[in-house]
DNA sequence: AATGATTTCAACCGCAAACAA
DNA sequence: ATTGTTTGCGGTTGAAATCAT
């Protein structure tokens, strides 16, 4: 037997939502605040199902959700951030208030991914005399497979000082797995300053360990133990990676 | 003006992580 | 530790809007 489906679909409205639909999903969340998805269709009434109910929230109701086009400031922090993490678009969301994971999806989809492609300088041909090392680097996404949920990842003070290293210097894959093996870090050792981050392991080690500006241009001072905004929307960058 | 092609974007789907019992 | 449920994410779809002929 296979899992449930999330909600049944007798019964169930579906397609564009109507402005008294938006109401009531309005209301709901207005009295009883974000979350329990699940329940909004029992207790309001409303015949969508929760998982419906939560997108179009975020997508659309929210009144924090900036409309209008994509400024070039906007689509500039976009490309950069799909350089560095690919199609995690609610991390990307997460660095542009008021945008949402689903708008710019759509946007790169439709206008900026194309755009990005035509940039590309022509792909040369190698040339099979010069052996080239195999490249580390992956340009941009991760195309292949879904992106799983990011772990935490927990990086002890030490590893802070990375960033101080010679940039030119590649990471290598144990690098990375000394940094996202709990076993490398000794628990005695994950002390107060010690924070989760959230990664993927693999495209930590795929990409944005291999950037070797990486390092530089994470954050992390400044985080405290318990802070909950150190979350999968909360990256942070320095402005200086987000400006070249 | 009519019609077919293309583009846009809201909504849906399935999967997997997180959470609860 | 296990199992079932809920939530969140990225990929995909399809109707509506726009453009080209």
């Amino acid at each position: 037997m296979g899992r449930s489906p999330c909600c049944s679909k007798e019964g169930q409205n579906r397609g564009a939502w109507t402005s008294l639909e938006d109401q009531i999903l309005i209301d709901y969340v207005e009295t009883h605040g974000e979350g329990r998805w699940r329940n909004i269709p029992k207790e309001s009434g409303l015949k969508r199902c929760g998982k419906s109910c939560r997108l179009r929230w975020l997508n659309y109701l929210r009144p924090d959700i900036k409309r209008g086009n994509i400024t070039l400031e906007e689509e500039d922090l976009i490309v950069r951030l799909h350089r560095l993490l690919g199609n995690r678009w609610s991390l990307i969301a997460g660095r542009l208030p008021g945008r949402t994971d689903n708008e710019i999806k759509n946007y790169w989809n439709t206008t900026l991914g194309k755009k990005v492609k035509g940039q590309q300088p022509k792909e040369k041909k190698p040339n099979p005399s010069v052996k080239t090392p195999t490249p580390i680097v992956v340009e941009s996404s991760f195309t292949g497979g879904k992106a799983s949920r990011c772990t935490k990842v927990l990086v002890s003070p030490q590893l802070h000082k990375v960033g101080k290293l010679d940039t030119s210097m590649t990471p290598t894959a144990s690098m990375a797995k000394c940094l996202v093996n709990n076993a490398a870090i000794p628990s005695s050792e994950i002390d107060s300053k010690s924070f989760g981050v959230d990664f993927d392991v693999e495209e930590l080690l795929m990409s944005d360990l291999s950037d070797s500006n990486f390092w530089k241009l994470c954050q992390f001072d400044g985080i405290e133990e318990g802070d909950k905004s150190v979350g999968t929307k909360d990256f942070w960058f320095t402005e200086e990676m987000l400006t070249d």
